[in-house]
DNA sequence: AGCTTAACGCTACTAAAGTTGCGATTGGAG
DNA sequence: CTCCAATCGCAACTTTAGTAGCGTTAAGCT
């Protein structure tokens, strides 16, 4: 009756997720398929259907893994250092030849499948919470109004990448990086992206 | 040798078309299908295959369909109120019944081919460009600097919207639309998003 | 150690996606 | 009007994705 994490359950997962993985920076999300995945990682291919259901299901699973690993929060000095720091590290991860695919991977199987977009929501809900923190040091530092919106200012600073990446389909470059962080800082300095006066804490 | 556009090969191109957007709204992205289209369209399933290859060809194809319409840019007498009602008409287009669905299966096309990503990226093109009219009029009236780049001030104002909708999959309220343009209007304000020093015109 | 059973491996099967070859239309040029 | 070639319709086929049934393995408990 009991579930048995600690034996050959925890191996064939972890022997799946890691080859998912594998095959996601080498070929991407559109060639990431269930029988290669089985083959990998040696387990058999009924058995990845049985746990996982679909190559979204992979994905879900392989997205916790990616949200527990924690995030360096930049700590320059100044908030718009902090910021340019954060969106720099986005675009760097997306170009980056291992990572990038796998990140992209992510997002492309979320537009398609409710179980891996509902995962990529925890996830970024839980990254924005934490870049939140270089908000909150501005504010105390006086930088901005008491009353900012962090992961809002999160959000209008990241949202350019993964708007020219995602959905224009253009090039991104560091500049494009600094200038979208710049311009979430103008606002927030300007009182633009303000907290609710309506309970809207809780998102969703 | 030469092209029949004006005969049989029209009326099949028209019929699959059509078909597709009516798929599309029906049943979304994931939901299409090439068979489906075919019967719809009364076109045979090999033919649907032979000139359009694939799904996302359907949806590539249906793109430069709906790049030809032209865009109704506002004239609020205000630059605020220019950029506001840009982003809620692209906010409201995604909540429309109808166009919504059709327009979600553009992007997440584009996600997966390359194609479709092409297409894609020349719809918006010519989308930022004619929005841009909006920053150049302000330009004239003095309320923004003279080498804003006004293509960047457009992206910076929808981008957090298409970030809630295909990427962190967060609810997108009119309350978000307006507070994204005015952050961009108070970027663009502080001279953030300006033109480049060096050749970048030809963007890609 | 021995027993129980959840989880896995294997083969065979079904369903759906996509392809091929060929004959039938049809638009357009002489 | 006649002919030609591009395009389409059609049926059969191949390939790939996904499922079902059943025997086998091994984790965890006594």
């Amino acid at each position: 009756m009991e579930q048995r994490p600690g034996g050959r359950s925890a191996r064939v997962r972890d022997a799946v997720r890691q080859a998912t993985l594998a095959e996601l920076a080498e070929h991407g999300y559109s060639g990431l398929t269930v029988e290669n995945v089985a083959i990998r990682s040696g387990v058999h291919k009924t058995t990845v259907y049985r746990r996982w259901g679909s190559v979204e299901g992979l994905i879900a699973d392989a997205l916790e893994l990616a949200r527990e690993e924690p995030w360096p929060i930049p700590d320059t000095g100044s908030f718009r250092g902090d910021l340019r720091a954060i969106v720099r590290l986005v675009q760097g991860g997306f170009a980056d030849p291992v990572a990038g695919p796998i990140s992209a991977a992510f997002v492309a199987a979320a537009v398609q499948n409710g179980d891996a977009a509902r995962s990529l929501h925890d996830f970024f809900m839980a990254r924005h919470e934490q870049a939140a923190e270089v908000v909150r040091r501005a504010v105390e530092r006086g930088e901005l109004p008491a009353d900012t919106d962090g992961a809002d200012v999160i959000r209008m600073a990241v949202a350019p990448i993964y708007y020219r990446l995602f959905v224009t389909h253009e090039p991104v470059t560091e500049r494009d990086a600094v200038r979208a962080a710049d311009a979430a800082a103008a606002a927030a300095r300007a009182g633009v992206i303000h907290g609710d006066p309506a309970g809207r804490a809780a998102d969703q």
